[in-house]
Parts: structure tokens; sequence; C-alpha cells
DNA sequence: TTGTAAGCGTTATCAT
DNA sequence: ATGATAACGCTTACAA
């Protein structure tokens, strides 16, 4: 009895009460008497009993109040993803009903976690997706290597969404008018009067590789927003010609600007950039090289941040509701494990016109 | 049997071995048979059985493989900045050993886990470091009302570290010289020829006043890391005015700096900024005003990060090992479980010369 | 190599 | 309002 740390059973001992009066006086879950509560509340305090066990408690109540979260990427690139931050943001708020935290998960399929029995040496308790003690997963992005695992966390009955992403039939989904929203963008600058257009894009693919992307490369974003927001644009304007970012930073769109403003005679009147970051770096290069934003050269952006360091400028840009998107899967897997029915939800940019767009020289606004 | 989800135990009678055995060819933690092993695997797969439970095992096991990371402030204000995200990168590095996944908390001391009993009614499961089935904490930063929650956990034996912060006797803190370090880069102006010299600060307090610290105000950071910057700012120029921020952003440096560099007549020749972002700002602002840096204004910043778009700039900085406060961090709570024993650690910063500063007009280096 | 048995600490159910 | 009892699903000595 006096081993190890307390248990909720000495104290009830102590307290001369039983382990369950002793539980309910810790959880609430029913009314003891005021005398009760203090005779064990004063054992628990003189045992040094600081409360019921977390995995104790898990394991009986069949729940751990635990919610994981996936990124495709590497944990660092999440974090500084101002969108991903917001959408984090949206996603605590949305399982607060579930009282739940939020478990940063990377995917080990393949890795030390392969699978039962495979790893008979090393002894490296898994981490991983397939084996973390979550009551729901949430999944930002999804490549679908991760299906190995996916269905792991499934069978075992345990409710998954993705935002922004496809994990298979049955798996909901928080999504984003990405090629409309796109679409509406390079509609304003058709209106404008713009012909001659260049694509700033996000990644084709988690490597990092950056340059022009030419129609006949056979090249496919295997990212699906890249993708949506190329056709939204396409959609428009079908031979505009592709630039690939390696990631969503000013100093990214800042290169691709450079590159894709450099020739006067084949210069663009507008270039479409496929996040704020991005855009702001075309901007940016657009500066470099004497050229006004929006006089010479129009931008667009999208997502709708805040562009740290970038006013007095404005960006004319799809405003995405991030942190609706977390909450929205925050509440979906809240539903899930209530046992109630979901569907997928899908989510509406709104186009909001800054300063960085504008007719293109010569032509007159009617 | 066939109630709920297959079990172990189901597994091991479907594949006539004993449930010990099933649990080893599951965990790999002693030889199995090839052939008892696949009798094993394929009753498994029959049965839909994914995997040991995590919440039993964990329980069994006594440990978790979660590490709780504590922040002081909301959630997203912590992805946001650069240094945090560097961080955690490091720290999930730190606690790989463990095959820990971390996991977000925020402190919720006076919330609704008020401790024992006091919440009868409302019975919300706690998602707060008090009640998360961690087997280590990690705070990031400290400001002393987490000490009701911290008890708790230390009480129960769990291993706590603290970056940036004080959490009291016993808690093993993993630190940097920020005076020093600070102290350095003033030296550094004053060696340059500098004598009229202002400070931005980070914030004081978590809330976000903004505006100049007069030296008869009484106000004093609460916040330790813009104390102890403020700190060696000040060994060096005492007189120094100081503005503080009211958050570590380049919009906030842009303010700062347009409210210190606005006088002609009073200005300073340098600005020692806490933070890289904010010098950013403090940059740009001279750039409004048409001063050039660093020829009419020296800006030194803090962290040694990479400011997304500030090229061609780079500034005059110390360069903190922010991936490797996080390991440490890691490495520090991985002993402590292990029950080695743990002393803190004190990183220090790599003064970095950039092209931000330079002597103030009229005063040539020899 | 495989099986037996004893918990891990809690909470839910059902009586009293 | 309180108590007795039975799981929750797994792991690990220890024995065979």
């Amino acid at each position: 009895m006096a081993a190890g740390r307390p248990t909720i059973a000495d104290v009830a001992r102590a307290a001369q009460v039983s382990p369950s009066t002793a539980s309910v006086v810790f959880s609430g879950k029913a009314s003891v008497t005021e005398a009760t509560r203090t005779r064990v509340l004063d054992a628990a305090a003189s045992l040094g009993y600081t409360g019921p066990d977390p995995r104790a408690a898990s394991l009986r109540r069949g729940s751990s109040g635990i919610v994981g979260v996936v990124f495709e990427e590497h944990l660092g690139s999440a974090f500084r993803d101002p969108i991903k931050a917001v959408m984090m943001d949206g996603l605590a708020d949305g399982v607060a009903p579930l009282g739940a935290g939020l478990l940063l998960l990377r995917d080990d399929a393949g890795a030390n976690d392969a699978g039962p029995g495979e790893s008979a040496g090393a002894a490296l308790p898994a981490p991983s997706l397939r084996s973390a003690p979550v009551d729901a997963v949430v999944l930002v992005g999804c490549s679908g290597r991760l299906t190995e695992s996916l269905d792991a966390i499934r069978g075992r009955g345990i409710p998954v969404v993705v935002i922004e992403g496809d994990a298979g039939p049955g798996v909901p989904r928080v999504e984003l008018d990405n090629r409309e929203a796109q679409r509406h963008a390079a509609r304003h600058l058709r209106t404008l009067g713009h012909q001659r257009v260049a694509i700033v894009t996000l990644p084709f693919e988690a490597d990092r590789w950056r340059g022009w992307v030419e129609p006949d490369d056979g090249r496919t974003p295997t990212v699906e927003v890249t993708r949506d927001r190329l056709a939204g644009a396409r959609d428009v304007f079908p031979d505009a010609r592709v630039y690939a970012a390696g990631a969503s930073l000013i100093d990214e769109g800042l290169a691709a600007g450079r590159v894709i403003l450099a020739d006067a005679a084949a210069r663009p009147t507008a270039v479409i950039a496929q996040s704020d970051l991005l855009a702001a770096g075309v901007v940016r290069a657009a500066e470099e090289l004497g050229l006004s934003v929006p006089g010479d050269i129009s931008v667009t952006g999208f997502d709708g941040i805040t562009v740290d360091g970038f006013a007095p400028y404005e960006l004319t840009t799809l405003v995405q509701p991030a942190a609706e998107k977390g909450r929205a899967a925050g509440t979906i897997v809240t539903r899930m494990i209530q046992g109630l029915d979901v569907a997928s939800l899908s989510f509406t940019c709104t186009f909001r016109v800054g300063n960085t767009t504008g007719p293109p020289r010569g032509v007159t606004q009617d």
C-alpha cells in the first residue's frame, strides 16, 4: 500500500469510504455529502494524491480526451504556415466541447512502426498514428500514402476527418472552393482587361522543386490545393504560363517574380499567385524592377491573411475562413464520437479587392 | 465475445495461442516462431484486430508515450512565432528516443478543471495540464500562475522542464544568455560610436499594451525574456529610451519605429530591437522616413531567424540556437523519465554582424 | 518458445 | 448517499 504513488483506493481506505465514493468525489458525477467529500479530500491531501490517473481513467471510460492532428509536412513547416496556424486555433475551439487536447502526430506508416512484429529487436514505443491513444484524428492534407495507417485507425472505429484532402470514401472532408474562388479572381483580372497573365503556384509535390511548368511537361500537381487553384485560373486563362514555387513564402514569390517579370517583352500584365505570401513576394519583385503595382503589374493572392510587414499594400485576394475550417473539423469529429451522422463540409472564399490589382496600362475602365 | 471490437484475447483464442503469445507478436518483445506469428497475424486480420488498444497498453506499462507542451499564450500566437516553431522541431527530435508524441496543452488552472469536486454539475472531461495522460511536460515560458497545475503534475511524479522561464526550484530549465547576448550587441553599437540609442522591447506583459516606457513609470516586464534582454541593453546604455511593442511582429516594429524615429531632433542613431521581426519593422520605418540603414540608423535584432521577404537586408543580430533548445528540453525529460539526474542548461547566442549596423553619421571607424 | 496468472487504477452498475 | 463488485484490455514475471 505504501509502495508507489497512492491510488484512489488508498485514499478511500484512509477516508474510510468505498473506492466508488472517492471516485465520485473527484469526478463530480454524483452528489456526495459535504462531510464525506471533505474527508476524502483531506485524506487525498495528506497522502499526496493529486487526482485519478488519466491512463486508468481513460481505459475505463474508453476515451482519452485526445484528438490527433496529422500534418503532411514536417512539423516546422506546418507551424510557419499562417493559414495552418489559424486553423489550429479553430480546431482547438472546435474540440473544446470534448475537452480534448491536440496531439501532434507524424505518419509513420513505413517507418519504425511498420506493423506487427516487424521490428522484433528495436523496442521503440510508437508515437505514431497507429498507436496513439486518440479519440479522433484530423488529417491536414492527405497525399494518399497515409492510407495504410488510416485503415488501422478507422478499423479501430476511431473517427477521422480530413481538411483539404481526399482520404478515400467514408472519410468526411472539410473543403474549400479552391477552384471556383481562384476562377473568381481570374475573372476579375480579365474583366479589368488583362490578357497576358502568369500563375505562381504552391508546390506541385512535397519536394521543393521550383521552376516553369511547361504545357508538355506532363507535370500534374499531386497537392490537391495546388491542382484545384491552378484549374480555376486556367478556366479563365488556359494559356497562362505557370511557375511553381518551392514553398509558400515571400522569398519564394520574390524569386518567382524575378523570373516571371524579367523579360520586358514577354512580361505579363498580371500575376495570379496561389497564396498571399507568394503574392507579396511577386509585388516585391515588381518593386525591385521599378514596376509599379498595380500600375504596371496586377497581383492577386489567396488566403486573406495579414501579411506581416506588407502594408500599405492590401492584396486583392480570396479570403478563406481558416478558423472556421478548423472549427468545423472539430465539430465533425465531436459529432462522430457521439455517434451522430456527419457530412462533408465545403467552405467558400470571399473575394476581396485590395490595391494590388487594376486595369493594365493603356486600358481604361468603363 | 463478439460484442465490441475484438481484443487481443479474441485473437489469441482464434489463433489458439495464449494471450501473452499474441501480445508478444505485436510488441516484438520476445521471439516467436514464424508459424505462430503467422497464425496470430492471420487471426488478427480475419477478426479485424488492428493492434493493441493504446489506452490499455499505457495503463499496464505505466507510460503513454506522450509529452505535453504548454504555451503561455494562445495557440495561434505560439504557432506564428518562428522561434517557437523551430523549437518545436527540435523538441520533436529530442523526444524521439521516447517515441513520444507532443500534446498541445493549455493551462486551465482556474477554469473548468478547477480541482477536485468543484464542478459537481458540469461533467466536462478535462483536457488540461492536470489530467492529461502525459509522461512528461515541457513548459514554454512560465509566468507563475501555472504553479497550481504544476504542483499537481509534479506531485504525480511527472518530469517537468521549462524553456525560458522559472517554474520554481527543482524544475530544470533550458535557458538562453539573453542578458549577456543583448549586452554584446549593445557594446557593438557603442564601439561603432553610437551614443543615442533607443530600445524596442518585446511585450512587457501578456496583454498587448504598447508605448513608451518612462523611467518613472515603475513598469517592469513580467516576461523574463523581455526583462533580461532589456537589462543587457541597459548595461551599456542605461539612459536609452524604451518603447514596448505589443507583439513580435514586423508591423509592431514598424509602428514602434515610426514613433521612435519621428522627431528628427531627438532621433536616435541606433535602435536595439528585442527580436528580428521587430528589427525588420524598424528598418521599414526608417525606409519610410527616407532614412538609410545603416547610414542614418543602425538596427540590431535578436533571434537569428530568416525574416521572410527581408532580403537583401541581413540583420545584425544574436543568433539563438532555437532547435537545440527544444532538443535539449526533449533530452532532459527523456533522462528524467529514465530516472537519471539532470541539470539546467544554458545556451549561448552567437553575435552575427549583418548589414544593418554601421558607425553613426560623422563618425569614422578606425 | 509458449502458457498461466496476476494485476495496472479507475469507473459504472446495481444494490442497499 | 454510499458500498460491493466487476470489468476495461493489456503486459510481464514466472513457470513449464
